[in-house]
DNA sequence: GTATATAGTTAAGGAAACTTAAATAATCAA
DNA sequence: TTGATTATTTAAGTTTCCTTAACTATATAC
């Protein structure tokens, strides 16, 4: 179980190294735009999981249902995102992502990643070859991972 | 140029699926607790980047120096920061995490790796070295290129 | 020494994100 | 069909974060 603690503390490096700067510029990001960051969490969750209801809002952000119809009806008003009628269950609303939140979220992720860029020519070629197989390993895990967290939450 | 491709594509990848989660879990850790997250980003500025002054806070987080000093106050009601005057410069004032302060940071960093504890038993041993040592060599390159970013701001 | 710049604070007020409580409307269980 | 549950909304009010403007105190430039 050594390789496991090696394992362990190479990540647990690496998060630190980077999380704190892409939070960071997460933030400033936002603070530019006239978006906020409760409402960036709402827009990541369309983005990356698709559509939802008001109250998987409220359940992922832990605030009230009526804390996320608020937002979310403000979050509309701005075109960020749509809601409609569940066609099944007509209490409830389907909230999807627009055309505008998507482009929102992208471009954060672009700039976000301005770094990347900058950071990929500092390696050799050999270097380069070895970081890439090694994080296409560890990326395929993670999803794999939290394919299997969400299936088994719902 | 096309392994600098390969390994962007493989950074940006693995950012995309483990820096959502991550992000996610700091805002949950935040609102359980009775810090918030502006806060949270001064005492992790104080955490990983030592003492500085409010208008470095100020500087940090794109507010202003009222605004600034404020929260700055606040939190030092609650305990989580030190403000001393600096010695050399009179007007400014040294601000510190305290030990409260630091554990809350810590504990986060810890509650938010749980998940790579689990992570990291799935690998084979073969996968295991390859990872950690890139990961090893990430990490430094980041560190490094964050150092630098730093001494040509100041 | 006087003027100017810098670091920080205080006061007043605005906008946003919450909360609880009460209401509406659709579904489900009997 | 009646009663209970569920999804969302609305209203009223609190707290926090932030702003601008005015102020104090120290440092610096001349």
């Amino acid at each position: 179980m050594t390789d496991s603690l090696q394992i362990k503390t190479a990540l647990r490096g690496w998060m630190e190294a980077v999380m704190n700067r892409s939070m960071h510029d997460w933030m400033h990001y936002v603070k530019a735009s006239n978006i906020s960051m409760p409402q960036l969490q709402v827009l990541m969750r369309l983005f990356y999981r698709g559509a939802c209801g008001v109250s998987d809002v409220s359940e992922d952000m832990s605030i009230t249902n009526a804390a996320a119809s608020q937002m979310v009806d403000k979050m509309f008003q701005q075109g960020l995102l749509d809601r409609v009628e569940d066609p099944i269950d007509r209490r409830a609303k389907q909230l999807t992502i627009t055309k505008k939140g998507r482009e929102f979220v992208a471009d954060g992720i672009e700039q976000r990643y301005l770094w990347i860029n900058e950071f990929s020519e500092m390696f050799t070629d050999d270097e380069r070859e070895s970081i890439a197989k090694a994080l296409t390993i560890l990326t395929e895990k993670a999803i794999a991972m939290q394919q299997v967290a969400q299936r088994s939450k719902a």
